[in-house]
DNA sequence: TATGGACCCTGTAGTTGGTACAGGGTCAAG
DNA sequence: CTTGACCCTGTACCAACTACAGGGTCCATA
């Protein structure tokens, strides 16, 4: 029998056992068949399924992003374009994530260069925090 | 009276009203005295804080660390270090991020820049998330 | 004075992407 | 026959809010 315990899955993917279940829950793999006493019995492409889906999610893709990529992957014969679309989008996205975090490292880099010691009374660090008073 | 009420709290501080209850529950803010009607007054001060909170936050602080940072702030005599070593280990996290985020945004580039068109069946940019088989 | 709308109250549930039990059942080795 | 590793379901928890539901308060205007 080739069917794969939870555990072999898991583990073969760099994935908890837990989660496992929980993408099952979320839709994104089918419930596999079950062996008497009730263990699910995976198959070799569901190993290849939770690779993709593995390998997305590292990739940054939320689940629904995720799951819009298995649905169109199953599509075998539809264009691709789609596919593009949703990775140069996601692409956008880190780059805007990225801007945001320069930004405030620039910003916070700048306020902690301002402190030069001394008491938290005087703390410059604190006074950039405090945008109007002292306090 | 100089007493705020938590709508004028939270819109000078752009803030949801929602939010502000919320820092109360999770012990940011102090409860304030309440008017005969059982609204929360506010005073000046609070207003110190909450922008204090909402600058902290916008600089990617935790909860956790604002409400330290908030604690370090009330102790007025002590030596300031203490707030120069958590900013600059904040910005070190933020530096960590940005790596991660440049990092993934050069392997999806890749993958995106190896698409050539054509069906779903041999889309790269599919192929590129399944790392084993074709499929 | 009544009433309407803007504001406030508490309490609870939802979001994302899992993780961590509790309290059981199954399976293979020794 | 027992031990330990594995599996099962179901529930609760994390951050940091957000969004109601179902009520109460306040004040300006008709």
């Amino acid at each position: 029998m080739v069917a794969l315990t939870i555990g072999k899955l898991a583990s073969a993917t760099g994935t908890k056992v837990e989660t496992v279940r929980y993408y099952e829950r979320a839709g994104l793999i089918d419930p596999p068949a079950r062996t008497d006493g009730n263990y699910r019995a995976y198959r070799p492409e569901d190993l290849e399924r939770l690779r993709f889906i593995r390998r997305t999610r590292d990739l940054g893709f939320s689940l629904d992003e995720v799951r819009a990529l298995l649905n169109l992957a199953a599509q075998r014969d539809r264009d691709c374009g789609t596919v593009d679309e949703l990775a140069t989008r996601h692409l956008e996205e880190i780059d805007r994530k990225i801007a945001d975090l320069m930004a405030l490292r620039r910003e916070l880099a700048g306020v902690i260069a301002s402190c030069a010691g001394g008491t938290m009374a005087d703390c410059r660090i604190l006074g950039a925090f405090a945008p109007s008073a002292a306090s």
